[in-house]
This record gives structure tokens, C-alpha cells and sequence, in this order.
DNA sequence: ACCTGAACACCGTTCAAGT
DNA sequence: ACCTGAACACCGTTCAAGT
């Protein structure tokens, strides 16, 4: 009942050099900006083949379905992502470059948020991206399975904080809801607890993006100072 | 160019009394019933129709549409979460049992990991709980927003902790795939990082879950500790 | 080797019509 | 007030057929 494991990793694109007709590459490249642009359903075989000026079938000899087409497109998100590199600068400083510049690549790609953990991060711009922060951690003085603890719980972390945020731009995006009904939908909801009542308005005089940046840049702290107490222990 | 904004909970449902029919909770009892034992992709309006015996469209009068439905079931999972009255013992207790706690609760039920950051969480269920997190960390010490920002950073960790390996065990139950070609796969991919390599085929090594349990509590116990160090500066 | 369109088996949702 | 089935506008994917 165990079916082949197949990703796109694993397998060789096919003919990887021939002039005419559609690439791996181009393929990609179309179904990214279409994501960027559009959102999550703004990507469908028909709209891909349409915008390729091909037949919608015809992306399948690329590509043995969609999934794997979203695997190669999520790799993507992790090439332009700023990185530090740990042997210039401390652990503390290129970890902490390391979570903004992936919270970053996240919100400039919401689509991506939810792809995220599916399948192995096994593509190649992925790997380079885990490895820098293992060297990171490495030079910090993490050993062994140590290594992956630790990196584990910097992105656990990244992702749970940006998921939501991402998840949540690309809704406002493509429904474009009415804001202030739903502050008031959130704060009577709320009418049952008068302490989160009184956060929420709170957090409603201020600019919605500065308090994400804060309250991201305070659980960064957090984590590394968490982080920095495992190692002297 | 901006809608009204909705959200199941901004409404009262449709007639709380009356016995023909169906009903809120019999509709979505039905669904959390099709979402736990066959996943995301068991719950569709027609399938969920005929589990009630009913019309597809008959679910329409009593939830605007299937998002609605799903921010019902999701609040209900919250509804089974192990919990620490913060007024009995430590904070960092009553923490540490509230992360656990929470990422039980979404194993149990790991469609809901694709839900999370969607809508605001304002269900009655989820509100308690967030509530009760609150207290723990007002016991803590901390005041205003910190509050909100101590409750952000446990839960972004245990979030993106979770959903990855959440929607990684739907994928293993709906798919069953070969699992042995996956290691493989995975140890292929990795080739050119010799330290990743060696730790990959560790993990194999040892039983996945528990390499799971123990990288949690590595980062659960992080962040507490971190949490900690903000209290005493 | 590469591309195509028709066809299949699904979706969520709307709506006029029934009781 | 509640429920229905037909219909609409979509999906991803398979496959025999074309070049």
C-alpha cells in the first residue's frame, strides 16, 4: 500500500538543454510571479499555461504535478534572503540577521507561508540557507544534535510569527475587508476579558506593522537570550 | 472597493431553538468528525452533506460558506487542551504545560495546522485559552504589552514547531509513502553538507518521535529561559 | 521529444423552486 | 423557516492523438 516517494529533488529535470518550447526555469519563473502578484489562487494549471502561451497540459512534462511545481517555487523564496556570514561577525548577530531576513523573505512572498514544513526543505537555495545558520550555531558552541536544536528553535519561531502575518497580508490583500468593522467585530468579541479589551484598543492606536516589528524583535531577543543560557549551562 | 467584513463570530447563528433539521453543532460535530479520521481533503460541502443526510447546499443556511464552517471546527479544537490554572503554581509551569498542551492539540487534529493565523483566533474557545496564558504571564511579572508579547513568542515557537510536523503526519497518513526511498532521498539531497549528512543519518538512527519530543522541550525550555531573562532587566 | 484538446472526476457556491 | 437539485464557473490530472 506504500506508494514510490517521489520529489522534485530526487529526480532529473528532463532535458535539461534544448532550444525551442518551455523550460524548467521559465516555468518556475511564470508561477512565481503569478504567486507574487496574485496570491495563492491566483496560481492554477490553466492560468500558468495561459500565461506561457501553452496549453495548460503541457506544463506536466516539466513537472510531474503541481506540488512539485510548488516544491521548486518555494526553494526560490530562500535565494534572496539576506544572510550574514557567521565567520565575520558573532553568533548572536548573524543568528538574529538570519530570523529577520527569513521573516522578510516570508512577508515578501506570502504564498509561501503555506508550503511551509509540507515536504522536506530539501531543495538546494533551503540547504544553503540551514547551513549558514548551522554554521552560526556551530561557531556559538552548539555540538552534535545540539546544532539542529537550536536552529530548530530559531525558525520554529520565525515561521509560527510570520505565518500568521503573511497568511493574514495575503487575506487583507485579495478581500480587502472593511478594517474598522472588523477592529469592532475583534473587540466585542473580546467584551468578555477587560484586560485584553483594553490591549487590543491599545494596539489599535498604533501602526499595526510597528507593533509586529516590535513584538517580532522582542521574541527574537528572547529566543538568542534563551539560546545563550543553554550554552553556559 | 472594500467588503463588509465577517466572521462567524460576529453573527448569531440562524434560530438556536427549534428541533427539526439540522443543526450548528450537528453540522459541525459532522465535520470535525470527517476532518479527524480523513484529513483536509475529506471535507468537502458534498461529503459533509451526505454524512448528515442531507442536501449539500442545506449546510448554507445555517454558515455563510465552507470558510465559516472551518473557523467553527477550528476554535472547537482549543476546546481539548490540557491546561494549568497560572493561580496554583509557577508561571514557568503553567507555561511550559500550556506549550505542551497546545501542541498535543494540534496533533490530534492536524488539519487545523493549515488554519492557523487565518482569522483572528476570537472564538470563545481559543479566547479562554489565550486568556489563561495571559494570567500566567501577568503572574510572571510582566505588565502592558508584554504581556501580549511573552504570549507571542511562546506561542509563534510552538506553532511553528507544530504545524510542520503536523501537516507532516497528514501527509505520511493520506500518502503512506516509502518511507526508506525518503531517507534516501533526503541523504542524497544533503551530499554536499557533510555535517548535515552525519546528523541526518543520526536521526535515522533513532525513533522520530522522540527526536521530535526532545527537540520541542530543547526549545520550549529556550524560550522560557529566555522569558525569563526579560523579567529580571 | 514535446505539445495539444477533450474528457473525467471532482470542487464551492448561487439561486429559483419546493414544502 | 428550512431544504432541494440543477447549474455555473472553476479545479488538477489522464490520455490518446498529433507533430
Amino acid at each position: 500500500m506504500t506508494k514510490q516517494f517521489t520529489s522534485v529533488w530526487t529526480r532529473e529535470p528532463r532535458s535539461p538543454r534544448s532550444s525551442p518550447g518551455l523550460s524548467r526555469e521559465q516555468i518556475v519563473h511564470a508561477a512565481l510571479e503569478l504567486l507574487d502578484s496574485e496570491g495563492t489562487e491566483g496560481l492554477s494549471m490553466r492560468k500558468l499555461g495561459a500565461k506561457l502561451d501553452a496549453g495548460a497540459t503541457s506544463i506536466y512534462w516539466y513537472v510531474a504535478n503541481k506540488d512539485e511545481l510548488m516544491e521548486l517555487a518555494y526553494d526560490e523564496i530562500w535565494a534572496d534572503m539576506e544572510v550574514a556570514d557567521p565567520d565575520q561577525i558573532s553568533w548572536r548577530y548573524s543568528a538574529a540577521t538570519f530570523g529577520k531576513g527569513m521573516r522578510q523573505a516570508i512577508l515578501r512572498h506570502p504564498w509561501a507561508a503555506r508550503l511551509i514544513g509540507r515536504l522536506p526543505a530539501i531543495g538546494p537555495n533551503a540547504l544553503h540557507a540551514t547551513d549558514l545558520l548551522r554554521k552560526a550555531f556551530t561557531q556559538a558552541g552548539f555540538r552534535g544534535l545540539e546544532i539542529d536544536y537550536a536552529a530548530s528553535t530559531l525558525t520554529a519561531y520565525v515561521f509560527g510569527m510570520t505565518i500568521p502575518e503573511a497568511v493574514w497580508n495575503e487575506y487583507i490583500n485579495e478581500r480587502q475587508p472593511d478594517m474598522d468593522g472588523m477592529r469592532q467585530a475583534v473587540v466585542a468579541a473580546v467584551a468578555g476579558y477587560p484586560e485584553m479589551q483594553a490591549r487590543v484598543e491599545e494596539m489599535h492606536a498604533h501602526d499595526p506593522q510597528e507593533i509586529r516589528a516590535m513584538s517580532f524583535d522582542f521574541g527574537l531577543y528572547t529566543v538568542l537570550d534563551g539560546l545563550e543560557a543553554r550554552l553556559v549551562t
